[in-house]
RNA sequence: GCCGAUGUGUCGGAACUGGCAGACGAGACAGACUCAAAAUCUGUUGUCAGCAAUGGCGUGUGGGUUCGAGUCCCACCAUCGGCACCA
């Protein structure tokens, strides 16, 4: 009998969608477990090799978990707004509505040609307006809880293509689509206050399961640091300078301050400043100098001394000089440093450059004429006072309660992390639903009226002047204010891509409700996800944006726990076949349609299973692939094996217990490619024995089933056996039936392989070694030498310590 | 510079808490079938020496701990990913 993969894959995707044979169940007594992977965005290139290692994975887990007994979510939708979609629109003279209908389409197709068994009728799409509605919902509670703001930011503007450009498509300091320069322009933008949940973003990653090296990103990207603030006094003035320090043990080694150019400061000393033209000329230089220029030509410190003003240090009253420099940025802390050139590099480069002087304060290190002496573990204090002789350690801690009790400093924690730039200039994404009334100032639109739609544009190509497409649709963009009713605007600038997907595994529950974002009683029972996948590069940006707006549901009593994802995976990417990252230019691009058409879904499954470690970046293999259509291959010739005898035969009992065992351990852990490994060493030994049994099949069938569905249930139904696999309980392994009665031991003389012998497996570490020595089995290898010690590890080895 | 990951046959990769290195797959070689090729099936396949039984050497490099190290510790090298003047 032909292998008609086409056929069968056809024939089951049809019946999984008409039946809905994997929508979850409405019964709330029964455990739940959701399943997430990150949902794609519909691009025109169609679906790439990369989405489905992810969903093949979790799609794995999810039909096991349903023959585990759990109701099982797992759902799918679409990513829609977005750049790369309004430019395809707007070169192609193509409404960005159509385009994303119709890449929804292909990936619709794509996604079901793959067997995956989502529960359709969740299917979500972040463009349609009754799920934006939700987005802008929940915008409007930020605004109302003072979460937003709008303010002054520099965006990236591209003098070439007149468009304002996220971070991302800035390369290197150009354009990334047409290379030209991209400049600074400042433009009021709005601000998501994220950095309020700073701290509770790194404390509350203690509650989840994330695999390690996504807690450590989420921390280095909020970067959380300790240490105090700490007030020089500006000589002669009533002024002074706060600096922001890790280092507030190195005090009294601080030899000179220093200001960022834009620090407030710098305009309120004009007067006593004596080179005040320099100064200036410093000043405007920096404005000038875009972000990239400011870090890229970070060698080389420049600088400009404020001649006349001098700023006492308050542990020691000593007078030291203020410089500006572009090395302090303004975004940080207080936008001033005191400078420890001895115990910093940055301000000992500086240092160097100037002349200016480098006390030693902490000893252990080198010269520090040389070079600064950073490390922190093993340092004794000199030159300090009251701190002379204490680690550092110790002298941090004491130097702030001096501070703190003086009141010259306080303890304070900084982030790294920023407030999240809301705004885009840009038609396709959703409309922030505020209206700026002259009288009122910025008003929100009524919820009764959400959603905003975004109105139809004859031309949604971005304006000279930076400002949104919908900035000139004047019949849209004049309003009244909802609060007095007089004339007013509407915002024009639309939310980032981000939005839209902060917050879309909410939405899953609930797809349909209108009355408010997902119903109270669903999202108790299916919240959190239980897993949660998707790639490394949305570990920073995406888990930190979704996990801060559902903190802040949880604070206005939305949801019920602080975190969404209770256990987060990461996998590794797929290479072209040379080894490099799959892209149009290289020509390495596979076509999962081509793989699909040729060898089918569960080739391609199995395969991508197969590949290599999950959570691991492995290139594509054609022979590789083709070695899993082998494999298929083999399992559908099982059924010429068939013969009759109930139950498991003799010589396979053993290695079906195993087999369930370490198939379904390994799709816990995630490994794939070993649990694909035993079921291809399981068909070996059918195939050199020559027969199996129909139990073995049906056994077989049923652990194949989650990574090759669609073989599995013909072959199930071919056999006659009763219902569909979808239907059935995962096999039940006796752990008792594992075990061998004998096991092949290893022995060794001196740690070397020399021998192995069958003993029986139930032996401890002692009885082992007696085993050993009466039945003589060493004599020949220790002949004529010395037993110092005999060591027995049980089922494994003996090993013999002669001289 | 900092953070993270990785380094094992010809290739993708196995080896859960230290205990038979190379499972499984690919490739290659040989054989069967065939007029022939493809497909399929069978066998061999880390490396060196040997006719052989067998033995030596082998997990990026150099040291160490241990009866025993791919696995643990120290130092280094290489590749990839992320961040980058965050005081």
């Amino acid at each position: 009998m032909e292998y008609k993969f086409n056929d069968i894959e056809k024939k089951w995707q049809a019946h999984w969608y008409q039946e809905e044979t994997f929508k979850c169940e409405k019964d709330k007594t029964k455990p739940k477990y959701y399943v997430l992977v990150e949902f794609p965005y519909p691009s025109g290139q169609g679906l790439h090799v990369g989405h489905p290692r992810s969903y093949t994975a979790l799609d794995i887990v999810a039909r096991k978990k349903r023959m585990d007994g759990y109701n099982v979510l797992y759902p799918i939708g679409w990513d829609a707004f977005g750049l790369p979609t309004e430019n395809y629109a707007i070169k192609n003279k193509i409404h960005p509505k159509k385009v994303t209908r119709d890449n929804i389409a292909n990936f619709k197709r794509q996604l079901q040609s793959l067997g995956f068994s989502f529960d359709w009728s969740k299917e979500i799409n972040t463009t349609d307006p009754e799920y934006y509605k939700w987005t802008q919902w929940i915008f409007l509670q930020l605004f109302k809880k003072g979460l937003a703001y709008k303010q002054e930011m520099p965006i990236n503007w591209c003098t070439s293509c007149k468009v304002g450009l996220a971070n991302e498509e800035v390369v290197n300091g150009v354009c990334e689509r047409c290379g030209s320069e991209v400049v600074q322009r400042n433009k009021s933008q709005w601000m998501l206050k994220i950095t309020e949940y700073a701290g509770r973003l790194i404390d509350d990653l203690a509650d989840t399961d994330y695999i390690e090296k996504v807690k450590i990103q989420q921390k280095n990207w909020i970067g959380r640091s300790e240490g105090a603030e700490v007030d020089f006094a500006v000589k002669d003035t009533e002024k002074s300078i706060r600096v922001y320090t890790t280092r507030p043990d190195t005090l009294f080694g601080a030899t000179y301050v220093v200001l960022s150019p834009e620090h407030a400061l710098v305009q309120e000393l004009q007067d006593k400043i004596r080179n005040w033209d320099a100064v200036s000329a410093y000043v405007q230089e920096a404005a000038r100098k875009s972000e990239f220029e400011r870090t890229e030509l970070n060698k080389d410190k420049t600088g400009v001394p404020l001649e006349g003003v001098y700023a006492v240090n308050p542990v020691n009253g000593r007078e030291v000089p203020v410089w500006i420099s572009d090395y302090v940025l303004t975004t940080y802390g207080t936008g001033a440093i005191m400078a420890v050139p001895a115990h910093d590099s940055r301000d000992f480069d500086f240092a160097k450059k100037f002349g200016l002087p480098i006390i030693e304060v902490v000893s252990g290190g080198e010269n520090v004429q040389e070079e600064a002496y950073t490390d922190v573990s093993d340092g004794i204090m000199v030159n300090s006072g009251f701190l002379d002789g204490m680690r550092v350690k110790d002298a941090i801690a004491a130097m702030i309660d001096f501070l703190e009790e003086k009141g010259i400093g306080k303890r304070k924690i900084n982030y790294k992390l920023r407030d999240w730039v809301f705004s885009r200039q840009r038609y396709w994404g959703e409309p922030i639903p505020l209206v700026w009334c002259e009288k009122c100032g910025w008003v929100p639109v009524p919820e009764d009226q959400l959603p905003l739609t975004l109105p139809e544009v004859d031309n949604y190509e971005p304006t000279d002047t930076g400002e949104s497409p919908l900035a000139k649709m004047e019949e849209w963009v004049n309003t009244t204010c909802p609060h007095c009713g007089g004339a007013a605007r509407r915002e024009t600038d639309t939310m980032p891509q981000w939005a839209g997907s902060s917050w879309y595994f909410l939405r899953y529950i609930d797809p349909h409700n209108d009355k408010a974002l997902a119903d109270p009683e669903e999202i108790n029972y299916w919240l959190p996800v239980d897993w949660y996948n998707g790639g490394m590069e949305h570990t920073t940006l995406h888990l930190l944006y979704s996990r801060f707006w559902y903190k802040f549901l949880y604070d206005i009593g939305v949801v019920p726990n602080k975190e969404p994802y209770q256990k987060r995976t990461s996998h590794g990417m797929i290479l072209g076949e040379n080894n490099e990252k799959m892209s149009k230019s290289r020509g390495n691009v596979v076509n999962p349609d081509e793989i699909v058409e040729q060898y089918g879904a569960d080739t391609f499954r199995t395969y991508e299973m197969f590949i290599g470690a999950f959570d691991q970046s492995t290139p594509w293999s054609m022979n590789g692939l083709k070695g899993c259509y082998r494999f298929i291959e083999r399992v559908w010739n099982l059924q010429n094996l068939l013969t009759d005898g109930e139950g498991y035969s003799a010589e396979m009992e053993k290695s079906m217990h195993k087999a369930i065992k370490k198939v379904g351990e390994d799709i816990e852990r995630m490994k794939f490619n070993t649990a694909i490994a035993t079921l291809m060493a399981l068909v070996n030994e059918f195939n050199a024995l020559g027969k199996i049994t129909k139990e073995e099949l049906k056994t077989f069938l049923m652990l194949f089933n989650p990574i090759a569905p669609h073989v599995t249930e013909e072959m199930w139904q071919m056999n006659g056996f009763a219902g569909e696999i979808a239907q059935q309980n995962w096999p039940a392994y006796d752990a008792a039936k594992t075990v061998d009665d004998e096991v092949e031991i290893v022995l060794q003389v001196n740690g070397k392989v020399r021998d192995r012998a069958m003993v029986p497996a139930n032996l401890g570490r002692e009885e082992l070694v007696a085993y050993v020595q009466e039945q003589g089995l060493m004599d020949t290898l220790t002949e004529g030498k010395t037993i110092v010690k005999l060591i027995g590890v049980p089922g494994k080895l003996v090993n013999a310590v002669v001289k």
